[in-house]
DNA sequence: ACCATTTCTTACCTGTAAGTCAGTACCTGC
DNA sequence: GCAGGTACTGACTTACAGGTAAGAAATGGT
């Protein structure tokens, strides 16, 4: 043993975070999720313009993730429901500070034509 | 006159935030550009992996935004400097957040091998 | 017998994000 | 007079996110 082979990479925590909830339904779908279990056929409903490939998908990357689990009822017809965990919830905050900070910005552009965002 | 004809669209503050600031790099400029004014090449050091391509359409990108100004100094050899706007330090806290969430899910790993971010 | 419902899979295709690489213009230092 | 730094631009290419559409499996209703 020459060196320390200890775990370069040294991962950058935004990196992370991109990974885990960046692309363009995660967010939404952690959003929807909020307020508790929802079926598959719900989350669809309530995301009009996802794929049904796309929402699979990205819900089991977010179950992979740890951040969702999947409620199987073994019923037929099939019935799944999806559910935040404990780290799922801690995504929450976040969340919440990407929709207030897209609230913020809209206002100052129709205000404005150019954002400003300093009232809040 | 029938109908009121008033912005269908009412736009999702999620999607809009995913649109200003989505993707691999605009994150990573913001918080680099945290503490002040940096050059181009001090950012292409900084972010030792972008292409110098994506580092100039990103900024571009954010300086449309009017997250970021540029100052062009108009010497030779060229001297450009990108520094936040008020709009662009209103997202700080929110790469902020970004990056906390990272961090937290981050040790959630190393310690169980499933997240489970319980303690802060 | 047939159709609808529900979750999910699979194959295929498109569009855009991102990467590679070469080149430009102007100056400084050697 | 040539290499080297600086902030770009543009052509070309690759990789992947995302979309479309079809079908599977099991059951209940008519």
């Amino acid at each position: 043993m020459v060196s320390t082979p200890v775990s370069i990479t040294a991962r950058c925590p935004i990196r992370t975070t991109l990974e885990l909830v960046g692309g363009k339904w995660r967010l939404l779908i952690l959003h929807q999720l909020r307020g508790g279990a929802l079926r598959f056929g719900e989350l669809r409903r309530l995301l009009p313009d996802i794929s049904e490939k796309m929402l699979v998908q990205e819900l089991r990357h977010l179950t992979d993730a740890g951040l969702l689990v999947r409620h199987n009822f073994g019923e037929v017809p099939p019935r799944v429901e999806y559910e935040l965990t404990e780290a799922g919830r801690f995504a929450l905050p976040l969340v919440e500070a990407v929709a207030s900070f897209g609230q913020q910005y809209q206002r100052a552009v129709v205000s404005h034509e150019r954002p400003d965002l300093t009232q809040a």
